[in-house]
Order: C-alpha cells, then structure tokens, then sequence
DNA sequence: ATAATAGTGTCTTTCAGACAGTATGAT
DNA sequence: ATCATACTGTCTGAAAGACACTATTAT
C-alpha cells in the first residue's frame, strides 16, 4: 500500500498496523484486524513469518515487527476492492519498499517455497474446488520445481488430502476434469515431499 | 530458572530479559545478552522460534515475547556456571513452567524434530569433534526415528557436510573411530532427509 | 582367540519418473 | 475422425534399507 505519512510517505508498504491491546487477543487477531479493516478480508489463511527488529529499520527508532502472511485465491483477489490504495506485486520482485519490507518479502518467498511441497498450501490459492492439473500447477508456480504428473496423482491419492466433489467437472478443458477440495479445513504438513 | 519475583515467583521459568534499546541492536542481540550475562554462554547456534502474545499470557496484562533456542553442546553445559539458579529440564517433559513457557518449550521441540534431520542441526549438539556413531545416535534422538547405519554413512559423504579430523580417532570403543567435524561453520539445510 | 564396535560391499525393496496407452469431451 | 487434455498402467532407474562381511582394537 502507499504510506500517507512519513517515514517514507508515498512510497510502497507491506499492509500493516499496530497492535491494539484492548482489543486484539495476540499478534494474530492484530493481522487479521489489519486484513479486514484495510483489505476487507476475513476468515483466510494466515500465517505467522518471524519478529523484524532492530534499532535503525525505522527511522523513528527501535522497532519489532511480528510479520504473518496471508493466502487468497484469485476470487478473493478480484473480490478486494479496488478503492483502497493497494497495490499488488509479485513476491520476488516487489520493487523499492519502505523499512526493511523488501527482506520481510524475501523471507516470506523463502517461507512459502520451502512450505509449499510439504503442505496443502497451494492449495489455498486455489477456489474451494479445483482439478489435479490445476493444482499441480499451483505447486510447481509455488515451490520452483516440476512435478511429474503420475507421480502427483499417485502422492495425492496415498496422502489422502483431497475428495472429489460428486458430479463436478471442470469445462475448461477439452477432456472435463475431475473436481477436488481439501479434506481438511486446515493447513495439513506431510513428513515428505508432494 | 527460578522466577525471584512476582508473577510467578519461585517457579520454573525459561531464561528471558526484556529487550535494552540502548543496546540491543536487534532481539536476536538481546537474546545473546541474555544468554551471557544469566548463563555466561556466547558464540553458540542461536535461532528464532515464534513471537508469543496474548493479552493473558502474563497476569500484568498483554504482553508478547520473541523466542529464541540456543544448542550447546554436553561440554558447555558442563562449562554453565552451576552456582546460577538454573535447572536443567528436558523439553518434551519441562513439568510445570511460568507464563506459556511450556507451551513454547512444546513449539521448539516440534521446530527441533522437524528440522532435525533436514539440516546440520544435531551436529551443534555434539563437541566440535565426534564420531559418526555419536552424530546417527544424536540425529535419531532429536528427530526421533532411528536410522540405518550404512544410509547414514552414504548420505554423510553424499551430502560433503564432514571433514575428517585428521588422524583422530576416538578410542571410547572397541575399535576405534574416525573423528569428524563440520565443514561449515554455520547451521545448513539439505533439501532432503538425512 | 574372542568380543566389540567401525566401516564396506552388495542384494533387495521401495519409490519416483518416464511414457505409452486409454478415456472423454469439443470441433 | 481428430484434436486436446484427463487419467491409468507399467516399465525403468534411483535411492533407501537390510545385512553379511571385513577391519581394528582391547582383553
């Protein structure tokens, strides 16, 4: 988002906030205050990073951040109104940022490539129902790596994360494909990789 | 350590401080500061865990906390100045902790077990000098599975994470052992299990 | 020589990748 | 029919585990 005010007013921010202490529970009922009031986002996956500090990250003095990332899918995406003043940029090049947030990025790339073939997170960047190809795709965008997709099946099926969903085929396709959601409401980690 | 004031005073507690601006460049500095000046420990494998808040983990109202774990090895604790009022506790049974301390010494046992055998991790627990056999046995107890010698031994040399230590054997067994030592002087992660 | 642990070589099993082949829809 | 993509089955190669075997010291 652009700063309205200084240090580094009219540059580009990370969204963030200061934690109300008479209203936020912990740090993450902070983010997920931060997401609502100034992306009107709720109820989405996130996820605590690491503590930023030191004394000169700020000029105003020594500062801690508690960063957390957040996933949405590309419909939640559209759904964010387009008259706040954010602006998107990819993770791994998100251009001149203010403080130390181009490292938080960094860090949060790292996070998520590293995460990513060892949990159902990419599956959070998807809508509610999506197809194998589709997800595997997801994987491969997220983790840097291709997947061969026989083998993505098979793990699929022996990691037991995903059911179909009765009926539903995609049309995007020549051959319809196959609907799937995650079993789980939550982000599950497995002991080896996808 | 045993708290010597309220709240919680006389109870088990993990070594903290509160962060000196003045001083500490970062919490990661802080954390060091703390680890000298309450245990006379410097230079050791030093990392961030989680920030814990809420507002109550701490009766005096909301508070949060930036966790770090330290790793010694067997020689530097027995190096721990024993006149200090610090007990030792195992982290998956601490027993009864001030504040969320059990909870957090939980959350580090997972990050340990988890990174365990994707890094160099055990190595730090262990002198600077150590044979295989003590290096499998501590990567089988910290990521809690056992391992198969002869896998080890070929991942070992697959992964380049050891030097021999020339002409050093161990001499604590029947026959004696090659004494090895890490090539790197910082913590690495592999991209595969050990 | 025997016991005990270090270290090596090889067989077997398991798992991931390759890829051919079939299935199902649109045109 | 043919094209495009979904999905399946099987072969192959690589990596992990099992384990027998040799090596080196102490007693």
């Amino acid at each position: 988002m652009t700063r309205g005010s200084a240090p580094f007013a009219g540059q580009q921010a990370l969204p963030g906030g200061y934690v109300h202490t008479d209203e936020d529970q912990d740090t993450e009922a902070t983010a997920r205050r931060v997401l609502l009031e100034k992306l009107g986002l709720r109820d989405i996956l996130c996820e605590q990073v690491a503590t930023f500090s030191s004394a000169d990250r700020d000029p105003r003095g020594w500062s801690a951040s508690v960063t957390y990332f957040a996933v949405i899918s590309l419909q939640d995406f559209e759904s964010v109104d387009q008259a706040t003043n954010l602006k998107w940029v990819p993770l791994t090049n998100p251009g001149k940022l203010a403080f130390d947030h181009a490292e938080i990025c960094q860090h949060v790339h790292r996070r998520i490539q590293s995460k990513a073939i060892y949990s159902t997170l990419p599956a959070w960047f998807l809508p509610k129902h999506f197809t194998l190809a589709e997800l595997r795709q997801t994987y491969e965008r997220l983790s840097g790596q291709s997947l061969n997709d026989s083998a993505f099946r098979r793990k699929v099926r022996e990691l037991d994360m995903l059911a179909e969903v009765e009926g539903a085929k995609s049309k995007d396709t020549a051959r319809p494909a196959q609907l799937y959601r995650l079993k789980e409401a939550k982000l599950t980690d497995f002991d080896r990789k996808i």
